[in-house]
DNA sequence: CGTATCACTGGTCACATTGCCCAGTGAATG
DNA sequence: CATTCACTGGGCAATGTGACCAGTGATACG
């Protein structure tokens, strides 16, 4: 479960040049290449590493805006909203939080227009009580793990 | 920018199988491999495809807690905020949003009790005015991009 | 109507990498 | 002291890669 300071080399290397090969790895890494086979392979069924994944810009496929929505779900119908949800491909993930009820929806559309349209399908449902929507303007920190990766090698580090 | 069908199965494909090669691509697609390679080419110059970075899962990492933090921001003083989250590990994304100075925050932690440390780290800075957090307990739909790729396709092939 | 452009096919080639094997070593464990 | 484990450094056949090429069909353009 906590990773060393090779694995979080191997990560990070990874992060940065995802296309490299486990050869070239354990040449830039300095150790030998069924070493870093072997950490990969251990990296991946601790689930540390999920896959390797294309990572898909919704902006470039033509849906340039993100919203959040935050939903009140009726007692015991968070079953069926979640289902119904997940039928929408604008909604990306989403989320039960602390609240009796509450959800957080990540979603995308192609203009602020078009946001009315999805969240009319998203709320459209019987067991959603409430919705308040967040357009989000930037990103300044765009989704990242190499700093938690990071964090937790030096970790693990002074163990 | 728009994606046909054909992409929409490349992208696909290698969400499913991400260890896929582009010859094994080209053979189950039924398209000959420098078609594939082009489009990768062109889908990844495009910025569609952004990458193929390891996706790695903070819980595994040892930090099991996500939340949302909302943040409110004293006018001006964006900018330093936005530096200073920036230098959280723990923050994983970062998001303005609309409500003048308001951000959204995305947040892990190794407990209920450390997410409090992290908290005080992000909310111990000048320029925040408020802070309010939203502890994620499930999340019934992980972050995806496929049925949105695949909308997408569709979409294109209606033209 | 001809022509240029473009994407795709199906093939080749040399080269690098992969997956898999092995024996040997050093450290930590029991 | 024996065992286990991770790592090293090497070798092997098989595969995939990047780079080409000529030929073809469709589309757009003068």
């Amino acid at each position: 479960m906590a990773i060393d300071h090779l694995d979080g080399r191997i990560i990070v290397l990874l992060a940065r040049e995802p296309r490299i090969g486990v050869l070239e790895m354990s040449r830039r890494l300095g150790v030998a290449r069924g070493t870093v086979q072997a950490r990969l392979d251990r990296l991946q069924s601790n689930g540390v590493i999920r896959g390797f994944g294309p990572q898909v810009d919704p902006a470039a496929l033509g849906y340039p805006v993100t919203a959040f929505a935050t939903l009140q779900i009726r007692q015991g119908q968070g079953a069926d909203v979640r289902a119904h949800l997940a039928t929408v491909p604008e909604v990306l993930e989403l989320l039960t939080t602390t609240g009796s009820g509450d959800m957080l929806c990540r979603l995308v559309a192609r203009s602020n227009a078009d946001l009315q349209r999805v969240i009319d399908r998203v709320v459209g449902f019987d067991g959603i009580v409430r919705a308040s929507t967040t357009i989000v303007m930037e990103n300044p920190v765009p989704l990242r793990i190499i700093p938690l990766v990071e964090q937790a090698a030096a970790d693990s580090a002074g163990t």
